[in-house]
DNA sequence: ATTGGTGCAAAGCTTTTGCAGTAGC
DNA sequence: GCTACTGCAAAAGCTTTGCACCAAT
């Protein structure tokens, strides 16, 4: 009927919230889990997942296919929409950076085409600072 | 050594010019081709497919998970740097853009934080015109 | 005659699901 | 004592890969 407490959940939350500036796929969360000596089923992180990201405590990104997905603990608060995700497609890392101005340059994307771009969704594709370098 | 003209790949090729204005997944050229009485193997879709991509005959589109990816056929036209790809959460609908000050922003990006964003590479999600309305 | 391409089936990957047992309430 | 939750393994679904054969050059 209600939702019930339990251990797994309680870790699973505790993971997230600790980790919570960087993303995690759910493999990274059953091995920190392991290591922590309080292991959880895959199947259990990901149905919890699913639950957190229907409440919208918690984001869930698709980086690229065939990738494992990311999640990412927000909490009670407002999503920041300044937040943004970069790949780097050579070194494959994930990189996260705040800028306001990209966030003006979508409203006027929404006046000029009607698009609303949901920049939380949206992952940029480049070449990162180390990797430009040669 | 070099590359060899297959009968397949030229099926596969014509039929991405005719029938990708929008985007379609590796089923739907099989499907089609197969009722068309070419069949053509998946996985030789598929290898095509990742070429066409790679020479940037061709754009591939991830829309979600576990759905299928979609690919569109962009034509041997010059990469234009101003020219960007939407696609829509709710209807699926990929659309395109121009626009020059969006280019520049990702100028100023690589200036403040040393990522070089590849607009090509990139789709932006979001909700479309059409969608928006509720 | 080389050797790149194809077809088939099996494997690889992440994620989901079925089911029996467990533990909240 | 209900019944939601968990763990395990198997299934699902898209994509890739190994391998033997075929066909383009």
């Amino acid at each position: 009927m209600s939702e019930r407490n339990t251990k797994q959940k309680s870790v699973i939350l505790k993971c997230l919230q600790e980790k919570s500036g960087d993303h995690m796929t759910a493999d990274d969360i059953t091995d920190y889990l392991k290591k922590k000596k309080m292991p959880v089923a895959k199947a259990t992180v990901y149905r919890y997942l699913a639950r957190l990201e229907e409440s919208g405590l918690v984001k869930k990104y698709i980086i690229s296919e065939q990738q494992p997905a990311c999640y990412q603990y927000l909490g009670g608060s407002e999503p920041c929409l300044s937040h943004f995700h970069l790949m780097c497609q050579v070194c494959g890392q994930i990189e996260h950076f705040e800028n306001d101005n990209l966030q003006k340059m979508f409203g006027d994307i929404k006046t000029n085409e009607g698009f609303f771009i949901d920049g939380r969704k949206t992952v940029f594709y480049g070449t990162c600072r180390n990797c430009t370098g040669d």
